[in-house]
DNA sequence: GTGTCTGCAAACGATTTGCAAATTA
DNA sequence: TAATTTGCAAATCGTTTGCAGACAC
């Protein structure tokens, strides 16, 4: 909790209770939660808190380099605490995110001449390994 | 217009003018519209027809492969009729999207043990050769 | 005290849905 | 005429915005 509050703090966010619980609950887990489901989580324990105060507070992480997005083309987006260089891998049949710990390729010679690229993601879907089971063809 | 309507047939989709004419624009161009700069482009030359029809042929056109969706996490989606394997760059700045003619990685072997691969999709983001000129920073 | 932060409620906007009229085989 | 297709209007839903009260320095 501490160190979390200074990890905000270091990056000149004033680290507010709803501010360290979200990012907090970010740190802990690994299933890339939406909006929803971190506010979900959050609000049996802080029961005033609102998903404006989510949303602000995911927007404040995004731009310190505290956290990725991650748009699956579900219609929301996804959060990440982890900020190196890695990959995502959807399940089309039960939808839970894994991460692939490869980093994007290296496109900076495949981009036209004067181009310049400033960011990569890659996105892989499929069947994981609970879902394969037993199932031949696509979903 | 023909062949177009033809490739249609071939897919089992009746070739209705609304299907032919939306099919044919997305066809003949490479900017990767939205839904709504393709009913834009249409509607002086066909003034009844609604955004609901251009939804409907295009998820036709996904669900038999005659076309691809782009998800760059603006909110909207865009559409390409060019279904081969290759990946996209989007300008920070003036917010076009390019072609790049490299198939994203083969990341059969980085994925855990059981996983499926069905898809790969690899999104840049950076600038554009007109856009970088005279620009240092990020935008 | 003054500026920042929270959170309610309303607004927004891309997409989806319901359904009746129009079209086609 | 029976089945499909179109397109209007309303609904949906994740996200954003406005703003008043609460809080922190």
């Amino acid at each position: 909790m501490q160190e979390t509050a200074n990890i905000l703090k270091d990056h000149g966010i004033r680290p507010s209770l709803q501010r360290v619980c979200v990012y907090q609950y970010l740190r802990g887990v690994k299933t890339h939660p939406t909006v929803d489901e971190i506010y979900m989580a959050l609000l049996p324990k802080y029961p005033s808190l609102s998903r404006t105060t989510v949303y602000n507070t995911l927007e404040l992480l995004l731009e310190n380099n505290l956290a990725i997005s991650l748009d699956f083309g579900d219609g929301f987006l996804r959060y990440d605490a982890d900020c190196s260089p890695h990959s995502h891998f959807k399940c089309k049949k039960c939808g839970k995110v894994y991460d692939v710990f490869i980093a994007p390729p290296d496109c900076t010679q495949m981009i036209p001449p004067g181009f310049t690229l400033q960011g990569t993601s890659l996105y892989m879907f499929g069947l994981c390994d609970k879902c394969a089971v037993g199932e031949g063809g696509l979903n």
